[in-house]
DNA sequence: TTATTTTATAGCTATTTAGTTATATAACAA
DNA sequence: TTGTTATATAACTAAATAGCTATAAAATAA
């Protein structure tokens, strides 16, 4: 893989990589919805969610939709929740292996 | 998804936000390296690199294996490259899409 | 027109962090 | 012992950024 291809893709994760930001991925993950109601569901600022959703926008990770005074937010693809879904079997592993450790270390220690 | 599973997810994704991060593991995908192999490898200062792996080792990235002065670092599952590939299909459709609305941007113009 | 609603953005602050230099630690060799 | 090699870490600086408040912009309603 080309060192422009790892830029592209850190900047995808870095994306990713605030709370906030996937808090607003839950929310619309069932379908488009407003800022409004992204807002509600996240839990924040109205200034702080515009922030996250606009950057969001440029780097193509949401699209969106204005009608009237109310814009609606999707997700562009769906890749992000198999890549969730990985990480998170990832985090998962990562636990059990940790449990593994700890317990090999107790078992020791009792013998 | 629970807001707690959503600070541990960010924190995988931050970790691997960081460009120097991900050719280290781009560096120890086809097995284990030395410190100094990957710092060969990613073009960068033994105390940057070496300061990254630690964050690495400490979240559960990465394992390690000493051998006398030696120390190897290796992926802890191969997780990580399952969501690369995606990362990277996403950027790749994202990339199509954007292409698309410029082409019809064009057509449109030149009628 | 003026008022209201919805969203975006500007300016600011505090926090985080990548990379640097210098040094510490630890294993090995002479 | 002393010297060397490999890695880790401490202290620092500069840059990035999440969240805040206030305001702008834009569509709608009265």
């Amino acid at each position: 893989m080309p060192d422009d291809m790892i830029v592209s893709i850190a900047y995808r994760f870095k994306i990713l990589s605030e709370p906030m930001r996937l808090k607003i991925l839950r929310a619309i993950c069932s379908g488009e919805k407003t800022v409004q109601e992204i807002v509600n569901e996240a839990q924040a600022s109205q200034a702080n969610i515009s922030k996250h959703l606009s950057m969001m926008y440029e780097s193509g990770l949401v699209e969106r939709r204005k009608d009237g005074l109310k814009c609606y937010y999707r997700l562009a693809d769906d890749n992000v929740f198999k890549v969730c879904g990985l990480i998170s079997k990832s985090i998962e592993n990562n636990m059990k292996h940790r449990l593994k450790w700890i317990n090999n270390k107790n078992d020791s220690l009792t013998q």
